[in-house]
DNA sequence: ATTAGTTGAACCAATCTAGGACCATTAAGG
DNA sequence: CCTTAATGGTCCTAGATTGGTTCAACTAAT
C-alpha cells in the first residue's frame, strides 16, 4: 500500500524529537493555530515535504511549535480541509499535495504538439466568448495588434511577438477573467517551449502570410459577430499551425 | 537561561507583542485616533499585513502606540468602517484587504459561473485524452478516488475533497502535462472562489448522489475506452453542476 | 462654560489554548 | 498468533486572551 518508512518506528520518533523544527521558523508568525497552519502550509507548498511524505506526529509538532496538541490538531484540520494533507489513525499525517512544476519545468515537459492541443481547446472558446462579449475597445485593441502583425511579414521575431499580442487581445476580448488568466499562463509556456528553436524553420514568409490571412479572417468574424465563422477561423488557424509543426517534425 | 521547554501562552504572547512593532513608526505622528488610523491603514495597504492575518491585540496596540485602549479602538472602528479589517470577539482583529496576489486576485474576479464555463471547455478534452492515453495506473487512481468520493454521501467536506481528487485524477489520466498543469491552476481558483460559501446549499444529499452516479458513469466510459460516452458524461456532469449553481443563485 | 477627544479602569461574553485522559487503529517485533 | 509502542480521534476542564461595553475623570480647543 504505502511505502515503508525509512526508519523503524521508535527510531523515527526519537529522531523527530531530537532534530530541530524543519521549517526553521519558530516564532515568526502569530502563535495561534492560524499561525501554525500558515507555517506548515508554506512549508508544504514550498516543497519542504514531498508528496506522500509523513509529517511529524501531532505530539512532536506540539513540542516543536511550543503549542498544545489541540492547537496543532486544529492547524492540521485546516490543512486537511485544504486537501493538503491526509491523516490516518495509527499511521500519521501525510502530504497530499504534488508540488507542481513551475513555468520552466512545464515548458520542458510540454511538447509543441501538446501545447497546440491545449490551445485548440481553449482558443475556440475564447473566440466564441469574444464574439459575444467583445466591446469597442476590445475590437480596437485586436485591430491594432492585427495591423502590427501584418506589417511584420518578413521578420520572424516581429511576427512572433505580434502574433502573441494578437492572441492575447483575443483572450482579453473574451471578457472572462479566468480564461484570460489561463491564457496568460499558457503564453508563458509558449514563450519557453522548444517551439522557439524551430521557429525559424516553420515561419517561412509564405506561412506568415497565410497565418496573417487567418488572423484577419478571425478578426472580421468577431467584428461582425459571427460565432460559427470565428470558431472555424481560429480552429483552422491552429490546425494549420499543428500540421505545419508536424511537417517540420518529420524532417 | 534558555528554556528547554516551550513558552506558555502568556509568555509567548508577550514575546510576540514586545518584538517588533510592525510599523516601525511609534509615536511620531500626532497621537489621536486619526493618526493611529492613518498609520495602520498605510501598513495594511502596503502589504505589511497579509490577507486574513491577525493584528496585535488592542491592548498590545495601545502599548505600542503609546495610547489608551479606547483610542486604539476608535482607530480600529474606522478601519472596520473602511472594510479594511474585521473583528471577532475572543479571536482578534483580522485584515480583510486582499493584497494583489495573483491567485487571490483571480479568485476574487472569477464568479463560480465563469469557473464552470472554463471547466466545461477543459474537462471534456481531458476526458477525451484520458480515454486515449490513460494507463492501468491512471485507471487505478481514478477508481480509488471514485470509491472515496462515493463513500462520502452525507458529508459535504468529504465529498468536496473527494470530488477534487477525482477530477484531478482525470486530469492526470489525460497524460498531457500542460493540461494537468492548467487544471491544477484552475483548481487553485476553485479552492478560493466564492463557490465555497454556497457549498452547503448546493451539496444536498440528493445532488451528491447524482454527482456520484455521473462520476461512476464517466469512469466506466473511460475504462471501456468509449470517447463519445466519456465526453457526454463529463459534459452532462458539469452542465448539471452549472444548472444547480444557477438555481441556487436565484434564491 | 462648553464641547469633543482621550484616558484608565473595571467587567462581560465569546473564543481559544493548555493539558490531560482514554480509545481504536496501525505497525513492528516476538 | 500475541504483545507492545506509536499514532490520530475524541472528549473534557480550567484558565488565558480577546473584542465589546460602560463610566468617571482629565485635557484642550472653542
Amino acid at each position: 500500500m504505502s511505502k515503508p518508512h525509512p526508519l523503524k518506528r521508535t527510531e523515527l520518533t526519537e529522531a523527530l524529537n531530537n532534530v530541530p523544527v524543519k521549517p526553521s521558523i519558530v516564532a515568526t508568525n502569530g502563535g495561534g493555530s492560524a499561525g501554525i497552519t500558515a507555517q506548515l502550509r508554506r512549508e508544504i507548498l514550498d516543497g519542504g515535504y514531498g508528496y506522500s511524505e509523513r509529517l511529524p506526529a501531532e505530539r512532536a509538532l506540539a513540542l516543536q511549535f511550543g503549542a498544545s496538541r489541540g492547537t496543532v490538531r486544529e492547524a492540521l484540520r485546516r490543512l486537511e480541509k485544504m486537501n493538503l494533507v491526509s491523516r490516518r489513525v495509527g499511521s500519521g499525517t501525510f502530504v497530499r499535495y504534488r508540488g507542481h512544476a513551475d513555468d520552466e519545468d512545464i515548458a520542458q515537459l510540454t511538447s509543441p504538439l501538446e501545447l497546440i492541443d491545449v490551445r485548440l481547446v481553449v482558443e475556440p472558446q475564447m473566440a466564441r466568448l469574444a464574439v459575444m462579449n467583445a466591446n469597442a475597445q476590445d475590437l480596437q485593441r485586436m485591430l491594432e495588434a492585427l495591423t502590427v502583425v501584418e506589417r511584420a511579414q518578413d521578420n520572424v521575431e516581429d511576427f512572433s511577438r505580434g502574433d502573441e499580442t494578437f492572441h492575447l487581445a483575443l483572450a482579453e476580448s473574451s471578457r472572462n477573467p479566468l480564461l484570460l488568466w489561463l491564457y496568460r499562463h499558457i503564453n508563458e509556456v509558449r514563450r519557453h517551449t522548444q517551439w522557439n528553436a524551430r521557429k525559424d524553420k516553420i515561419l517561412t514568409a509564405t506561412r506568415i502570410a497565410e497565418y496573417n490571412q487567418q488572423h484577419r479572417e478571425l478578426y472580421t468574424a468577431i467584428a461582425s459577430r459571427d460565432i460559427e465563422h470565428a470558431v472555424r477561423a481560429i480552429t483552422g488557424h491552429l490546425e494549420k499551425a499543428r500540421d505545419d509543426l508536424m511537417g517540420v517534425e518529420k524532417e
